[in-house]
RNA sequence: GCGGAUGUAGUUCAAUGGUAGAACUUCAGCCUUCCAAGCUGACUACGUGGGUUCGAUUCCCAUCAUCCGCUCCA
């Protein structure tokens, strides 16, 4: 079976996972939206974060920070200066440059650019006439800058004191209440702060499905240490991580590697950063990020704010700010790349293909079908489905043959489907079937929720 | 943002400058009842906006969206 990017994709959209976004409006570019199946197997990715990042690690807590923050926010973290890049386009041969880096390299570094505006990095170009790394022309554009971050207004008036942005990660809003955090949770290093929810980038090149989308869902965590032991907390997390995903992704290591950044591609503060990359259809993609930060951010915002940041450790009375590991995954992504894992079609013995969702049965949207073999049987089934739907998200189905069933929720995942028969009423039993072995068995209805429940303890 | 390709039911694919067809899916009915059976019927589409034309889904322009490549990704 080949597994292609566009069978996932057609499928995620046809099945009921994901939509795009504004459709009937023609759609609005790299928007998608979640649909009924879809925004459960979302929550059951966060959820399954939070129980293990936050909820079962004695050190870590969860936070939820708002969206929009105070522009300085953003000032320290350095998002505001750093992050328009001045670009200009060669007019002969289409590329794009960024006007700063053209003037790096042509003085060979000799000119600072960091206090250069656009009109003065423009006036430089065209006077020394520099020329296209490209195609060798000197035939640019006027620049444009590409602010990444989404500016809006707070306030019904237009005006530049109420410009605020939506946030482009959601991690400075930890860094904002480190204080409030070890003080008023009475926290001790080591601890770690965490918080699932939307960033929002103007990605230039946004593509591949959900896999880069301009408004997206980030679980971030925050772990705070000594300096000096930030390195093996680093080291910690990465197979901390790395662990989780195999306990979802049905312990399949095939298709993710680690791949440390390379010294060029690391940012000036990080001594260190791991990518979690799984191999798509089209290609090796980040999943998870994570970052030995060291004492950068905490630092930039005590700079800024005036606010202390230093921890007093509690027995030797060191004074230090404590360095920062950060392990950083989209939602969006690790849902992809559960569904194209999950993904898998099978040729039956009467040469029909189903396709089958091999969802763990932790991610699974439904974790179970009711079916009535027989119309006349739909109250009692409808009875199992009710008591079974006030612990789990269940479906009931008594549309087209059996057989046809059983396949709607292979297409999605359904881990087990329940089936009612005459003989139910007499003894009480019902038929469960598996997804994955297809195997049959007749179980008491009284035991139903614990069979599942069992089957979803990790 | 640039270059290229594409745009017809939910999906896959037809046809056409003059009332848009099919298969699968979905829904209803009959029959059947533990792995996509059969029969009957129903719903559903020319991305959007202009222009040319007596008449445009078809030709032209713009726009939007998707895909591929480039640029970018703290």
């Amino acid at each position: 079976m080949e597994k292609t990017f566009e069978k996932i994709v057609s499928h995620a959209k046809e099945s009921g996972f994901i939509y795009q976004g504004s459709e009937i409006y023609g759609g609005l570019s790299n928007t998608w939206d979640f649909g009924p199946l879809g925004v459960e197997l979302k929550n059951n990715i966060k959820n399954a974060w939070w129980k293990k990042f936050i909820q079962e690690d004695p050190n870590n807590v969860g936070i939820q920070s708002a969206i929009l923050m105070n522009p300085n926010v953003w000032k320290a973290s350095g998002h505001l200066s750093g992050f328009s890049d001045p670009l200009m386009d060669c007019k002969k041969c289409k590329t794009r440059h960024r006007a700063d880096h053209l003037i790096e390299e042509y003085s060979k570094g000799a000119v600072e650019t960091e206090s250069m505006n656009n009109e003065a990095l423009e006036k430089y170009v065209i006077d020394n006439k520099i020329p296209c790394p490209n195609c060798g022309a000197h035939d640019f554009t006027e620049i444009r800058t590409f602010n990444l971050m989404f500016k809006t207004f707070q306030g019904v008036v237009e005006d530049s004191t109420s410009v605020v942005y939506l946030r482009p990660e959601t991690a400075q809003g930890m860094f904002v209440n480190y204080r409030n955090i070890q003080r008023t949770y009475r926290k001790k290093i080591p601890f770690g702060i965490g918080q699932i929810g939307k960033a929002f980038r103007n990605e230039i090149t946004p593509g591949n499905f959900i896999f880069r989308t301009r408004e997206f869902e980030q679980m971030e965590l925050e772990f705070f240490c000594k300096p000096g032991t930030d390195l093996e907390w680093y080291e910690y997390w990465k197979k901390f991580c790395m662990d989780w995903i195999l306990s979802l992704n049905n312990n399949n290591p095939e298709n993710l590697r680690f791949r440390d950044h390379t010294p060029e591609e690391l940012s000036f503060y990080s001594v260190g950063t791991c990518d979690i990359e799984y191999k798509f259809p089209f290609g090796w993609g980040e999943i998870w990020g994570i970052a030995d930060r060291t004492d950068y951010d905490l630092k930039q915002h005590m700079k800024h704010s005036k606010v202390n940041m230093e921890y007093i450790d509690p027995i030797t009375n060191e004074r230090y700010v404590p360095y920062c590991v950060e392990p950083s995954v989209g939602v969006e992504r690790l849902l992809l790349m559960f569904f194209t894992e999950a993904y898998d079609e099978e040729i039956l013995e009467n040469n029909d293909t189903r396709i089958v969702m091999r969802f763990s049965n932790q991610l699974a949207p439904v974790k179970a079908a009711v079916f009535p073999l027989r119309k006349d049987l739909r109250d009692k089934a409808l009875e199992i489905h009710k008591m079974l739907s006030s612990e789990f998200n269940v479906e009931y189905d008594e549309s087209g043959s059996i057989g046809k069933r059983y396949r709607r929720q292979d297409a999605i995942g359904t881990p087990y489907c329940i089936t009612v028969d005459p003989e139910t009423l007499n003894d009480g039993c019902v038929t469960i079937r598996d997804r994955d072995s297809m195997e049959q068995k007749r179980v008491k209805i009284e035991d139903l929720v614990g069979i599942i429940q069992e089957s979803l303890k990790f």
